[in-house]
DNA sequence: CGGATATTGTTATAATATAACGTAACATTA
DNA sequence: TAATGTTACGTTATATTATAACAATATCCG
């Protein structure tokens, strides 16, 4: 039950987003190697599409990349390796966007909470311990046990705003 | 920007939920009266289809019972009742459900919380503000400007708990 | 290798939601 | 009341997201 100490931050427009790519996959390697998970051709090069930026994307813009890239895909296609990345950990699915995200600390136990900006549609993934911790105490007054936690906000990110100001 | 000081219970298993009905209906009226909206009847109609008991209710069940009560209903019809229910402040979606459910408090800026159970699919309307403010403070921290936030947590309410048990 | 298991391909379909356009009801005011 | 504008509803078609079912292939292990 490790927790992050620092919260990402919202992800800046000029940050070099190839190291945070590269990064992503070297850890799903290394953690699917660890865990006995099978990290196929096909679940790392959808991996490495939904790590493309930062913005929460959709089954089916996935799929019609992988079409272009000359593979056989349908629905069932994208959908399973969807599954097997959730269900490592890897990604995480954006509820009110039906769209999917890559995990920003793979492998750890954490609650994930969103901030997903309407403008630029970059989503930032936090692990804040008050709100886990609120919502629990509200759950152990209701005798309520919890098992999974959507916390999407939506709104308007720092750069987006101060660019739509005049 | 009133906030409930007593958030509501789960609702217990043997509660008149009758007089929740009239009295959901009741306050639907007499808002939309005081706020010129048009209560019609078809829009009246869904509202008491939706309170019909505390779990949130799919979108194509609702056009179902409407068809059978011998109404000309297409799925347009459904959702733009929904979209009046929902712009009035007199029901909530379910994000993570696809589903709507009545607003336990129309009429009051709120930010609402949900507490789902997945056996017997009751919800309960949270609003603590808590929750809302730890959300608050991260987004001063990122700089973002809230505008909308999605929280809903599903678990196993008390009562089923205490049934699945040996 | 050979049989078991896991992954992927393929076709069809389910479930949720919206676009577009016409008609009817209602409201406003001349 | 008739003309007019506005809102709500009817209707058809289609978009979007997701899964069911079964066949073919790849991978693992004894
Ligand atoms: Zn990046
Ligand atoms: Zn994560
Ligand atoms: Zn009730
Ligand atoms: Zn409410």
């Amino acid at each position: 039950m490790s927790r992050l100490k620092h919260p990402k931050q919202f992800p800046a427009a000029d940050h070099d987003h190839k190291t945070c790519i590269t990064h992503a996959l070297q850890e799903a390697e290394a953690y699917c190697k660890q865990q006995g998970l099978r990290l196929t051709e096909l679940r790392r090069r959808v991996l490495e599409l939904i790590w493309a930026n930062h913005q929460p994307v959709g089954a089916y813009d996935l799929l019609e990349q992988l079409t272009r890239e000359g593979r056989k895909a349908a629905p069932p296609t994208i959908y399973r390796s969807l599954d097997f990345l959730m269900q490592s950990g890897l990604i995480h699915r954006i509820t009110s966007l039906n769209a999917y995200v890559g995990c920003n600390h793979p492998g750890l136990d954490h609650a994930a909470q969103f901030f997903i900006c309407e403008y630029c549609g970059q989503a930032a993934e936090m692990d804040d311990a008050q709100i886990v911790s609120a919502i629990a105490k509200d759950a152990k007054r209701l005798g309520f046990t919890v098992e999974k936690r959507t916390i999407e906000v939506a709104g308007i990110c720092a750069h987006c705003r101060h660019h739509s100001e005049t």
